[in-house]
RNA sequence: GUGGCUGUGGUGAAGUGGUCAACACGGCGGAUUGUGGCUCCGUUAUUCGUGGGUUCGAGUCCCAUCAGUCACCCCA
C-alpha cells in the first residue's frame, strides 16, 4: 500500500519550488522597504491563546483547529493563523520596551482542518504584517498600502480592495442592536445559518451568500452610520490618507471580518476569478488583542495573504518569472578511471562560484550529451582515457560547438572567456 | 460538515461486459564502440485509486471506501 500526503497537504516539488522562492523573496523585499522585520513564531502554541486571541465562536476555532495533548499532558495546537502568535511574543518579549510602533512580518505555514479545495488546503501558506503600539489611521494606511504594493511588484492587475470599519467595543454592540431590529421580523425567511448567526454573530448575515438572505439584509442599516465619533474619525481619516496615496478602494458595508478581535478598520483584497477562494488578503486592526492576551492595552493592526491563492492568481495571469535550470559545466566521463578526475576539477570551480554536474550513471558519452542539453550546460568536460594520463579535459563550449584539450587550470579561463563573448 | 462531478503507466489520454489494455509525449537503450539539440529503431501498465459484490467472464455494472475537483460553509 502507497502512503500518500495527508489530505489537504501538498508537496512542492522542484519544479514550483522556485515560484515560492520568488514570491517569498519579493514579499520580504516590499516589507524591507517598509522597514518591518521578520519574526518566527512556532508551529504550534498552547491551544489557549488562539481560544483566547481568535474567539471560541468562530469557526476556525470551533471546528477547524489540529488541536492535540502532548506527552506532557499539555494541549497544543497547530497554529491557524500568526497574528495571535506575534502578539504573544510582542508582549513574552516585552517588545513593546522598543521604541514603537513594532513592525514584523512573517511566513510560513498555518494548519485548518478544512474540506481541501482548489486555493484552500490544510497546511496552507500565509505571508503577513503586523504593526503593534500606533493608534492612528496612518498605520493602517502604510499596512494597506504594504499589501497593495506587494501585488502590484508581483504584477497582479484586476484585484479590488474592499474597506470597511467594524466599530470598537462602545459602538459594535450600538450597531449590532440595530441590525438585529431590523432583521428581527424577517428571521424566519432567511436561511437555517443566518437564523444562528442572529444571535451569535449578527454581522455575519450581511456576508451570506445565500440570494434570499442578501434580498432580506438590503436596505439593513450601515455600520458606517453607526460608528462612536472616535472610529468614525479613524474611517475617514484613512480613506483620505488612501485617497491621497493614490490608492483605489471600495466601500463594502458588508465587509465583515472571521476572527473576533478585529476592530475599526477591516480590509480584503480580492482576484475575482479565483472563484470561492478569491479573498487573497485580508486584515484589519485589532485594538483589543493585546489586552485579550495579557499585556497593556495597546493597539495593533495587521494582514495576512494566503500564498497559495497569490500563486495561483499569478498562474492564471502568467506571471511566473522564468525559472532556470542552466548550469556552467557538465562532466562527461567516459569509464570510473575519469571519475577522479572530474571531481577534482569540479571541486575547484564550485569553490569560485561556478555550477557544475557530472554523469554518475556510466551513460554512454552520447546520452551524457543529451543529458547535459536538458539543463542546458554551457560547457562539457569530456574525460577518458587519454585525458586522464595528461591529466587535461577535453573542454566543448556547447554554444559555438569549438572544442579543445585544456589543462584543469585553464578550464575556469576558458569559461570565462566564453561568458563575455556571450 | 453537506451536495455534484471525476479516478486507466512518469504525463495527456482511448477503451461503455468477452482473444495480448490503443495512441501521443516523456524516460531508458541503440543506429555512430570519443560527442548533444533532427531522424529512425527498440523498450517502457502480470493491470485499470482501494476493498467487496453481480456474472461463465468486469477497466467497463452495483455497493463501500479513499483521493481529487467544484459549489455550499468558512477563510487567506
Amino acid at each position: 500500500m502507497l502512503i500518500s500526503v495527508p489530505k489537504g497537504t501538498k508537496d512542492i516539488l522542484p519544479d514550483t519550488s522556485g515560484y515560492w522562492q520568488y514570491l517569498e523573496q519579493t514579499a520580504r523585499e516590499v516589507c524591507r522597504s517598509y522597514a518591518y522585520q521578520e519574526i518566527r513564531t512556532p508551529i504550534f502554541e498552547h491551544t489557549e491563546l488562539f481560544l483566547r486571541g481568535i474567539g471560541e465562536t468562530t469557526d476556525i476555532v470551533a471546528k477547524e483547529m489540529y488541536t492535540f495533548v502532548d506527552k506532557g499532558d499539555r494541549s497544543v495546537t497547530l497554529r491557524p493563523e500568526n497574528t495571535a502568535a506575534v502578539v504573544r511574543a510582542f508582549i513574552e518579549h516585552k517588545l513593546y520596551a522598543l521604541p514603537q510602533p513594532t513592525k514584523l512580518f512573517y511566513i510560513g505555514p498555518m494548519f485548518r482542518y478544512d474540506k481541501p479545495q482548489a486555493g484552500r488546503y490544510r497546511q496552507f501558506h500565509q505571508f503577513g504584517a503586523e504593526a503593534i503600539g500606533a493608534a492612528g489611521p496612518a498605520v493602517d494606511a502604510e499596512m494597506i498600502l504594504l499589501a497593495v504594493q506587494l501585488c502590484q511588484k508581483l504584477g497582479l492587475n484586476e484585484l479590488k480592495l474592499y474597506l470597511n470599519s467594524v466599530g470598537c467595543p462602545n459602538c459594535r454592540p450600538v450597531y449590532r442592536e440595530k441590525l438585529q431590529d431590523f432583521l428581527r421580523d424577517k428571521l424566519p425567511q432567511l436561511c437555517g445559518d443566518c437564523q444562528s448567526r442572529f444571535d451569535k454573530n449578527p454581522l455575519r448575515i450581511l456576508d451570506c451568500k445565500n440570494e434570499k438572505c442578501n434580498q432580506l439584509s438590503q436596505g439593513a442599516p450601515h455600520i458606517a452610520d453607526c460608528l462612536c465619533p472616535e472610529c468614525s474619525g479613524h474611517f475617514t481619516g484613512l480613506q483620505t490618507l488612501l485617497t491621497a496615496a493614490g490608492v483605489d478602494f471600495v466601500l463594502n458595508p458588508r465587509l465583515v471580518r472571521g476572527l473576533d478581535y478585529y476592530t475599526k478598520t477591516a480590509f480584503e483584497i480580492q482576484y475575482t476569478p479565483l472563484g470561492a477562494q478569491s479573498a487573497v488578503c485580508g486584515g484589519g486592526r485589532y485594538d483589543g488583542l493585546i489586552a485579550e492576551c495579557g499585556g497593556q492595552p495597546t493597539p495593533g493592526i495587521g494582514f495576512a495573504m494566503g500564498l497559495e491563492r497569490i500563486l495561483l492568481a499569478l498562474e492564471k495571469q502568467n506571471l511566473f518569472p522564468e525559472i532556470s535550470t542552466a548550469i556552467d559545466l557538465f562532466v562527461a566521463p567516459m569509464d570510473q578511471a575519469a571519475q577522479p578526475l572530474g571531481l577534482k576539477l569540479m571541486t575547484d570551480l564550485r569553490r569560485s562560484g561556478l555550477t557544475c554536474d557530472m554523469d554518475y550513471m556510466n551513460r554512454s558519452l552520447k546520452a551524457q550529451m543529451k543529458y547535459a542539453n536538458k539543463y542546458p550546460a554551457r560547457f562539457v568536460a569530456i574525460i577518458g582515457e587519454e585525458e586522464v594520463t595528461q591529466n587535461k579535459v577535453m573542454l566543448k563550449n556547447m554554444t559555438s560547438g569549438e572544442q579543445q584539450l585544456v589543462d584543469l587550470d585553464a578550464v575556469r579561463q576558458m569559461m570565462e572567456e566564453g561568458k563575455d563573448k556571450e
